[in-house]
DNA sequence: TTGTATGCGTTATCAC
DNA sequence: GTGATAACGCATACAA
């Protein structure tokens, strides 16, 4: 029934499938794991045979030492629960099945400044490339950190593909905030509004920077313009969109549109304007950015700026499975595009 | 500025610091990784500045290997997109972080036959320990397969906890789905409604099967009793729901209520019935059960039963931080809570 | 306290 | 085609 070599019970080692098999460890490496070496056919079935019987797993560890070279592949996320992220994830983690890979998941929970920290360790695990999902940050030695890290990473052999901005040079799946955000300001002006507030993300992040300076662009080349004091910052959750309008609504500015730089927080907000009696979208417009699953079923439609997140998973894991060893870092826009519903009717 | 000893370009190892701080590789390791034995406060502090400036960091393969055990954790789920899952991801890492472990995800993108696979897979990595959230399926040969896996996981030292049914022999938080159910039953009847019908998921989990039954019980101790043919099967997801939805409609029962066996079916069954002319409440009564985040932001409120998603990812991790090495399987059970919302009021 | 030597499980470089 | 054996990077038992 077990293993009849009594080691350290239960850890089945090649080398208990090599004995068993009565062939050496080499011959049993061989025939189990396709070297370029062929094994005779009669050796290869037993050695498969007695593998199986005895239930042998590979020890990853050993062979990504022996190999120099690992199938891990890590993948660092600001917030695993946030739809935006976890739809990403899920084309990572796709992909990662298709190339039989396996992935290593770190979540800094929204402390940006941690992200290095968590690199190393994911640098620690060796691992063949890491795929770093999520705005970068203005802090210069945070960044400056980062660059350190992912530095040492990529001289040590590693692949590193960010989805994001262009902050480090690595390939990159930019995301194109700014000219999603501008063609969604001027559709929003072309569809007859004039006075906008935005809820604007913590003013660290890139992401929730470009996409406020975006929208003004669009705005303003639509010769439309924002009310003055109708920026308002907030962290980028759905607690963090609701107490920004909270904030706004305080303010009475009477905006006829809301623009919330991505869509966890627009959906807080539009909470915050239900709990204040505000109707929408009779009362007030409202716009996010992302097309996050959860959009399908909130009421009324959301109007945002679609960004394909499945597909830039499978895309930054496509990017890492086809790195050339000295390749320079290549880089893939993604554009948003705007998708108009009920939230923001024509006026 | 770069290491000086020529290997392969880039790869600090901890030979490479010890050599640099002159000492030997025993004393290096011990320097920096906090080892029984103490080193001189002089020699450490060298060693430490060294490994510093060349960016060392330590190999976490080569360190499970010689210690015979690491700090990953393998994490299980479905669908790292279902609010469900990422839910207790989140927790999962959340308490990983506060652990220093790193988590490896694995997600069988609802192909509930592939799940011993991927233990196989992360048996491969000889992490401590693997998490295994989800229902468990009714498939005999499946299960034996699984069980099979899981066994030789544990044989050879590693921890195992499930998220869900008992059906193996290892820690296991068990999620009360029947009670739950039967809560809401009870809880629905006394509210009114006495035409039921459920859409009920894949016939093949276990979670499914328990919520039915569950809800079935609470409602005929009420006195109730579901309608003929007011049971529609289908997918665990919001696509899964709509479908489900729209061919109950297509019966046309004319239930008072429909219990949705979790919160995802239920969003896509509101979409159907929005699709199809049906006002919620007023037409139809609808609930669900797990109370995923998304709920906060749907209309109506949707009664549900709530499950402690992100602690139960949490405590998860708890039950791999306490494991005892020969400790006999541990059971936390989790109790669901009924939410009253608008989408069943009093009739 | 510090250093030397061995082993962890596997692959790869040699011989045969 | 098959079998010894030296790495891989680190921890640790044993020596000093």
């Amino acid at each position: 029934m077990r293993p009849l070599n009594g080691e350290r019970a239960g850890v089945v080692t090649l080398a208990d499938v090599a004995a068993e098999a009565g062939v050496s460890l080499a011959t049993a490496s061989r025939a189990l794991n396709g070297s370029s070496r062929r094994v005779g056919e009669d050796l290869r079935l037993r050695v498969a045979e007695v593998a199986r019987r005895l239930n042998y797993a590979p020890n990853a560890q050993a062979q990504a030492m022996a190999r120099g070279r690992s199938d891990v592949v890590g993948l660092l996320v600001h917030d695993i629960a946030d739809p935006y992220f976890s739809s990403i994830a899920a084309g990572v983690m796709q992909a990662a099945e298709e190339h039989r890979l396996l992935v290593t998941l770190v979540s800094t929970q929204r402390r940006y400044g941690t992200e290095a920290e968590h690199i190393a360790m994911l640098r620690g695990q060796r691992g063949r490339a890491m795929i770093l999902v999520g705005s970068r940050t203005r802090d210069r030695d945070a960044t400056e950190l980062l660059r350190q890290e992912i530095g040492t990473f990529t001289e040590a052999g590693g692949h590193v593909v960010a989805v994001s901005q262009r902050s480090f040079p690595v390939d990159t799946i930019v995301v194109e905030n700014r000219a999603g955000a501008r063609l969604l300001g001027h559709e929003l002006t072309t569809l007859g509004y004039e006075r906008f507030a935005v809820l604007a993300g913590p003013p660290e992040l890139l992401t929730a920077r470009d996409r406020l300076q975006g929208f003004r662009d669009g705005i303003a080349r639509a010769g439309g313009g924002l009310l003055p004091a109708a920026v308002v910052t907030g962290p980028f959750t759905r607690d963090g969109g609701y107490a920004a309008m909270t904030e706004l609504i305080a303010r009475d500015l009477q905006p006829q549109c809301v623009f919330a730089v991505n869509d966890v927080m627009a959906v807080g907000a539009m909470a915050a304007c239900r709990d204040h009696g505000i109707e929408l979208p009779r009362d007030l417009a409202v716009a996010g950015f992302d097309d996050i699953s959860t959009l399908r079923d909130i009421t009324p439609g959301l109007t945002t700026v679609r960004l394909p997140l499945e597909q830039m998973g499978a895309l930054a894991m496509d990017l890492v499975v086809t790195a050339e060893p000295g390749g320079s870092p290549r880089v893939r826009r993604v554009r948003g595009e705007v998708v108009v519903r009920a939230s923001t009717p024509a006026r």
